[in-house]
DNA sequence: AAGTTCTTATTAC
DNA sequence: CTAACGGTAATAAGAACTT
């Protein structure tokens, strides 16, 4: 018997494998998603890729432009979101035959944690029903996805890691605690490149694993990363206490711009940074909006933003326009450094 | 002194 | 040979500014 029955399902390399499933003479080459390297667009990352393209050492995050020195003869793809929004969302409506919305939790387009504690604690039942939704997803979409199940979010998420790909897995929380004993501690979600870093020089152990982080006193991991060690405390003793939370409305709305080439001409920016303005103020209602923020990305990468809260200004549209306008003339004039993205964000009331 | 606003840093997908 | 490095969103922390 579990105490919860969480499930964690993540989709297997998702653009990618529909990308495999709209053009099946891309099996058996090595497909990255992210941009087309050969028209100018050589700026972008890898989104997601096959698995072939993975044992070239292709990863996610990976600049498009060192991805296609490793494999030039792989198909190289522009993101094509609605197409996967449109699938995710007929996923999701087979992940809602299972539990109401109120027990999913939307990660992202491809992936969600479900809290199916109500209709099963018993562990061939809930393997039995992870393995019917797998077969669900298939059916209506030809799209394989992997299963993690365990008593807590972090170690079905984990679990899910480890069967990948088109797997199920189930993790008690005995079993959990013991498996990421031996694994890196960026295994836990919230650790990345920097906390690691910290933890390294707490403990002074050149790679450390989970059971070495279960050498640091909390009071430790709290001086040194704040509200969060208390977090990672418990993590590496498997203990996972957040719940699963139906997900809500954006808290705020954004969008960038990369430019193909760095750039100073005011022309340029201004006319990209309009389109940038308008696309989101489509996006939201006039009388929603909290402030505004506009962010600037210079050659160098180093990144800047100005914002505004909207009790000073009127809120109306025109002069959300003017006076974003306004801070990102600000940055033209504050530096001669030459330009590489410009950004707007809006942040919205009654989110909280 | 407390509350709000602004800014940067980090993480994740 | 070294640098390469998108877009969207959330959260935490600290500085700066108001009240």
């Amino acid at each position: 018997m579990l105490k919860k029955t969480i499930v964690h399902i993540d989709m297997d390399y998702f653009f990618a494998q529909i990308e495999e499933r709209e053009n099946p003479w891309m099996k058996g080459k090595p497909v990255i998603v992210g941009a087309d390297p050969k028209k100018g667009k050589g700026r972008g990352v890898v989104s997601t890729c096959n698995y072939l393209a993975r044992e070239y050492k292709i990863k996610s995050g990976m600049a498009i432009s060192r991805a296609y020195k490793l494999a030039p003869q792989g198909i190289f793809l522009p993101v094509n979101m609605p197409l996967y929004k449109k699938t995710s969302d007929s996923i999701f409506k087979t992940v809602k035959k299972v539990v109401p919305s109120s027990l999913i939790e939307k990660v992202s387009v491809d992936e969600a944690y479900i809290d199916i504690t109500a209709i099963t604690t018993n562990k061939k039942e809930a393997l039995k029903i992870g393995g019917d939704l797998k077969k669900e997803i298939f059916k209506k979409e030809k799209l394989s996805c992997t299963v993690g199940i365990s008593e807590n979010k972090m170690i079905s998420k984990i679990a899910c890691q480890l069967a990948k790909p088109d797997g199920l897995k189930l993790i008690d929380k005995q079993e959990g605690r013991d498996i990421i004993k031996e694994m890196n501690i960026q295994t836990i979600p919230g650790i990345g490149p920097k906390t690691e870093k910290v933890i390294k020089e707490l403990i002074k152990i050149e790679n450390p694993t989970i059971k070495d982080a279960l050498e640091i006193k909390k009071e430790e991991l709290v001086r040194y990363l704040g509200k969060r060690g208390n977090d990672f405390y418990q993590k590496f003793r498997g203990i996972d206490a957040s719940v699963v939370t139906e997900t809500k409305e954006a808290k705020s709305v954004s969008k960038e711009h990369t430019f193909s080439k760095d750039t100073r001409s005011p022309d340029k920016i201004i006319k990209v940074f309009k389109g940038l303005v308008d696309d989101v103020l489509m996006e939201v209602k006039e009388g929603e909006i909290k402030n505004i923020v506009v962010v600037c990305r210079f050659e160098d990468f180093k990144t800047y933003q100005k914002q505004l809260s909207l009790d000073k200004i009127n809120g109306g549209y025109n002069s959300i326009v003017k006076s974003s306008t306004i801070l990102l003339l600000k940055f033209l004039v504050s530096s001669n450094k030459k330009i590489r993205l410009v950004g707007f964000r809006v942040g919205l009331k009654n989110k909280l």
